[in-house]
DNA sequence: ACGATATACTTCGCGTTATGATGTATTGCG
DNA sequence: CGCAATACATCATAACGCGAAGTATATCGT
């Protein structure tokens, strides 16, 4: 997929990612992979500037002996989600300018 | 409209708006203002890298005493906006992993 | 006649962002 | 014991959108 394409996408995916339960970095890139490719480096990056913008919460918990930071929605992330959902008209309006009378569709 | 969702979007936006008949700058924004508003700056950056991609050609001409760059878009301009139809169903499966089972759509 | 506005294109620098490379550390499997 | 998987972190780089500023001409109102 598009390099370019993904971005504007890539936050609320991981977003998504832990709206219904709390996740930690592995688990969300293995969950999202289907839908969409993200590297460990990528998805770090993500979620600290979530974080800085409230969108989700840090929790530091152990799982086996190991350290996990899971992270948590938080109302701002949720509404995050909601401003996506309205941008997504605008999206559908553009990608219908563009498909449309083409001549070969 | 997100910054970042626009990318991706901006590059076949323009070629589509130079799809049905040779188009130049000011037009190009103008055309594509109620879908998308970019600024010149913007634009002829946008220009030049797919001018580089050869996904266009430029030809200057005169209007009116005032010198024109009028863009053509090439076979390979077209085969990037049919790319792009098909990377637009993994958006579309991308937008719908994000929208599902959020509880309150 | 003159100033404002629209047309038209160009260049520079900045901030945001995705990513590969690299590093650290532990668990589990063959 | 070595190797893959798990798990997180940092750094440098390149791409990209955009505001700001500049240049130049046409048009329109007063």
């Amino acid at each position: 997929m598009d390099n370019q394409l993904k971005r504007g996408l890539l936050d609320v995916c991981v977003l998504a990612a832990i709206r219904k339960e709390d996740s930690y970095g592995y688990k969300i890139i293995k969950d999202l992979k289907p839908y969409v490719e993200l590297s460990e480096s990528t998805l770090y990056t993500i979620l600290k500037r979530l974080e800085a913008a409230k969108m989700l919460t840090v929790r530091t918990a152990e799982h086996d002996g190991r350290l996990r930071k899971y992270y948590h929605i938080t109302g701002q992330g949720l509404g995050r989600i909601e401003e996506f959902k309205t941008e997504w008209k605008a999206v559908i309006s553009i990608y219908q300018f563009v498909v449309k009378e083409d001549g070969n569709e």
